[in-house]
Formats: structure tokens, sequence, C-alpha cells
DNA sequence: TACATGATTATCTAAGTATCGAATTAATTC
DNA sequence: GAATTAATTCGATACTTAGATAATCATGTA
């Protein structure tokens, strides 16, 4: 995952909207786009908006049936993500790391 | 940690330049605000602004001594937003939960 | 006391963006 | 073909915010 893909999830999850969206799709294994705003106090054209941000993202992959698009977690960048988010480099670690390499 | 907090902790990341001050945070133990901005291209009222951010959102601790403002990362609050944000409930994961409940 | 240094606050601007309504495209059904 | 439904695109609006400058506060030092 390059530098480029990880500020443009970090920035998708920002808005607490889009990551109640992500939310409901990630806990599904495919949802299409009227099943998510179902309840939602959103207009369409505001949804078409947020998906489009977090395909963009790469965080959710689109597929088209008929009049319906279905969506889905692409569970690999987001583990991906979720991993390269967790990691600092702490001094301890550099220490560790070149004592090991000693 | 409550949906506030997470949210603020989400926000606060979304902005490069300010992960980035949060990332030379997190890689010492403790680090002046000075130490921070040494070679950033920014001036100090717009890295106060981020630091406060920051402090805001919980996840950085900030001790005054005499002039300078010692700044360190929060690491259990950093580990529990990491955790919770992990955490995506699956349909799978919900009959799974239930059915151990049986 | 005067000066220097680290940090904050206040105010402003430019850029970005969440949201909407209206119009449009595309597939389905009558 | 006409009507319906799912989704997208466009343009406008309202709000947020990263960043700057200038002024201020607080501490340390000559």
């Amino acid at each position: 995952m390059d530098s480029q893909q990880f500020y443009r999830i970090t920035k998708a999850l920002a808005d607490p909207r889009r990551y109640e969206i992500l939310s409901r799709i990630a806990k599904c294994r495919e949802l299409a786009c009227s099943d998510v705003r179902c309840d939602l106090p959103i207009t369409a054209a505001t949804l078409s908006h947020h998906i489009k941000e977090l395909v963009n993202a790469g965080l959710v992959e689109l597929r088209r049936e008929g009049q319906f698009a279905h969506l889905k977690l692409r569970r690999k960048v987001w583990r991906e993500y979720l991993s390269r988010l967790g990691k600092f480099k702490t001094a301890k670690f550099w220490i560790l790391f070149l004592v090991c390499r000693l």
C-alpha cells in the first residue's frame, strides 16, 4: 500500500457518515446502494458521492448487476491499512532492530 | 472509548501533516514542540493548532516544563483506537456470537 | 529591567467538501 | 412506448479547516 492510498483511506474514514456507510457494507458480504441508504437521512446523490470516495480509496468494490450496484468491502486492503496504521516505529524498536542485526 | 473520541481521533489523523506530527511524537518517548517542528515547513502557530487537535482527541499528552511543552503519545488510547477501528462486526461474527451463547 | 525564546491566541483567507435539488442515464415492468 | 426504479452527474450553497501574520503570554537570561 503506497502513501497515496494510505492517505485516501484515512480521509475516507474521517467523515462519520461515510464511516457508517463503510461499516454497513463491511457487515455484509455484499450490499446494494439502496439497502445501504434505507434509513439514512441522506439523498441518493449524497450516498453516491460517498460511495465514490470509498471506491477511489480502494476500500470498496463495486459490481453492477442490472439496475443495481453491489458493494463489497475489500478486506485485504482493509487489513493492509490497519496493519500500516498500527506501525509507528519507536526509538525502542529501532534499537532492537539494529541490535538484532549485529 | 466513546464515539465522540473515536471520531475526533479519526479526524485528527485525516490531515497528512498532522499524521506526520503524531508520527514524530510516537517515535520518541517525549518530544518538545520546537523539536517536532524543526524541519517542517509550517509556522509555530500552525503547529500549535495541530497539537491542540491531537490533545483534544486524547491522542497526545502535554507536559509543561518552563518554556517548553513536552509531547507524548498516549499509547493506551492509541491501542484502544486501533482495536475499535479493526472491529467491523460481520454477519458471520454475529451468527458465531449467537450460536456460542446457546 | 530589557531582551530572547517557546508557545499560544485571534483573526483572516483560500481551499476543500458534505449536502441538496434537478436533470440524466440505464434497466425493468406494465 | 410510457412509467418506475436505481444510480449518477451537475451546479450551487453552507460549513469546515489548514495555514498565515501579528499580537500576546510566559519563562529564562543578560
